[in-house]
Parts: structure tokens; C-alpha cells; sequence
DNA sequence: TATTGTTATACTCTATAACTATA
DNA sequence: TATAGTTATAGAGTATAACAATA
């Protein structure tokens, strides 16, 4: 028998959302890329070129941990530091090929997750869910595509 | 504009739940106590006196890190360290009074934060984001009440 | 003088292993 | 020999501060 606090949406949020979590990092190792990478070289994809420090305040990632990022993503092929012409200070972060495909091949792994997780659940459910949990979202004045994990709240460990 | 996985189940678990985890830390500040505290001192109220390594096993969190959270806890006031008479390696974990006032206040901030995060939605659909979360622990084979963060798995960072 | 990217340092959290006292 | 509790050490992750190059 479990305690009081573990049926309350508090808990229940925060429970599924660390083992959401955990199993996405988990699936996604299979790319190559690392939770927070995956966020960085989606967001270039999307919002095409971009300097270390517009992704750094897009995501919420501090600048200084931005380069172990983009360092890993290079590394591996995935993406490019390009000098920027119009500012000799930063370079812009592009996508490669491989960058794109890696990508393509993550949100697979975060499509067949969804899957998974809500799989024990009726299509109005799973409708109903999405729809409750973008709103809380938005309520919560939480920003698309942030995670909190990232910012820089110091967060309390469990 | 935010990218693909923003709006995807996974992603809002994941968001969701990092971002109530550290609205729960920081509300439950107030109280003296670590999440994990709680977790612990909430398990011990519940179950009785109990010892550090049941209670580890009960929680998923690893027995050398529980002593930790112990000596918290007692330093606090908030539990007690009795030796055990029938086994004297092991101690046995009680509540005191002070322990139990800040359980019952933690459980108050609990009730709070959760009418804060459902605030924006009614009646009908709180009943139902409930139901639903309470079917994808299940499925998932989550424990209820063990957190995910505690637990030896080793989760990758976001 | 301010900003971009970078590096270095410190601090937290936790995983592993080893120690002690009891069984 | 095994187990409960403890301590020590090392490894991630990240926050802070400082630096070089450029604006």
C-alpha cells in the first residue's frame, strides 16, 4: 500500500513525467544523441541556422553548457559551426544531412513512445488527454518545446 | 514557434512533470523537508516504524543514500533512529510529532499545487486527466508512490 | 565597454565499493 | 558468510566566474 500524496496530480504528473522521461533517453541513445541534443539540432532544423547564443535563449541552456552540446553534435557529424559573416564573434549551428536524418529518426522514437505510453488507453481518452495536457501546458505559462530541465531553475532533486 | 515534439505526449509528460517537481521543491521548502524527505517521512507514517533498508526497498532509493536522508530527517526533529531488538544492526525508523505536522503540511501544499496546476480546467476534465493518469501509472508498472527519480535507473538528464 | 564563445572551478547528486557491527 | 548501516571516492551534471576575440 502506497501513501496519500501518490494518487494526486502532483505526484502522478511528476512520477509519469520522470519515467517518460527516462525511457525516452533511453530509446533515444540508439541515435547518438542525448536528450538535450536532440532539443538543440531539432530546433536548428526548424528555425534553420542559428548562433549558439539564439539557441542558448530559444531553449532556456545556459551559453556555457550550449558548447558541450554543440561540441557532441559535431562531433558526431550532425551538425556544423559556420563563422557568421555579419558577427565574427558567433558562428551559426546548420544541420547536416545526417544531422536531419538522425532527427527524422528521433521523432519516430518520441511517435512510437506516445504510442506506447498511451496505449492502454480509448482513442476520446488519448484526444482528451492531449488536449488537458496542453492546456495545463499553457497555464502553467511553461513555453512550447522547453523544457525545464534545461533552464536554469536549479531545480530540487526529486 | 516552437518544434515537433513540443506537442507530443511524451514531451508534455516529460515538461509537465519537471516543471511540478520543482514547483513541489520549492513549496515544500517551507516545511524544511527534501522531497525525497517526504517521500521518505510519508512511507514511515503510513507503514509504522520501519527500517532504513525497508524503507529503501519500499522506495527504490539505494540504502547507502537513505542514510542521508535520515540523518536529515533526525537532525530536523522529524524522526527518530530506535535500535531494533530484534535484530540490533538495524534501526528502526519512527515519525515524532514534529514529523507529523509537517507531513500534514506538505499534504496541504500537495492539495494546493494540485488545484493550482488543474486550476484552469473544469471539473469534468480534472476527473478524467485523474483517471486517465492514475491508467497510464498502471500501465506503465509504475509504483505508486515510487518515484522514478529515486530509483537506481541511472535517467539520462531531461 | 559589451557580447559570443570558451574554459576552469566548485558544488550537488548519486553510483560503487569498502568498512563495522551484528547475525 | 551474509546483512544493516555507514563512510569514502569517483563520476555525472550544472552554476559561476573569468578569459580571448570581436563588436
Amino acid at each position: 500500500m502506497a501513501t496519500r500524496y501518490a494518487a494526486s496530480l502532483s505526484f502522478l504528473l511528476s512520477q509519469l513525467g520522470a519515467h517518460v522521461a527516462h525511457r525516452f533517453g533511453t530509446e533515444l541513445a540508439e541515435t547518438g544523441m542525448s536528450p538535450r541534443g536532440f532539443g538543440v539540432l531539432s530546433n536548428v532544423i526548424d528555425l534553420g541556422p542559428r548562433t549558439q547564443q539564439h539557441l542558448a535563449d530559444e531553449l532556456g541552456i545556459h551559453r556555457n553548457n550550449m558548447v558541450a552540446v554543440i561540441d557532441e553534435l559535431e562531433r558526431d557529424g550532425l551538425v556544423q559551426r559556420i563563422r557568421n559573416t555579419a558577427d565574427r564573434r558567433s558562428f551559426l549551428i546548420q544541420a547536416t544531412p545526417d544531422g536531419v536524418r538522425a532527427t527524422s529518426r528521433a521523432m519516430n522514437i518520441v511517435t512510437a513512445l506516445d504510442a506506447e505510453i498511451a496505449g492502454s488507453i480509448d482513442g476520446d481518452s488519448r484526444e482528451t488527454l492531449d488536449r488537458i495536457l496542453l492546456e495545463l501546458v499553457k497555464s502553467a505559462q511553461l513555453s512550447p518545446g522547453v523544457h525545464p530541465h534545461l533552464t536554469s531553475q536549479r531545480s530540487p532533486q526529486s
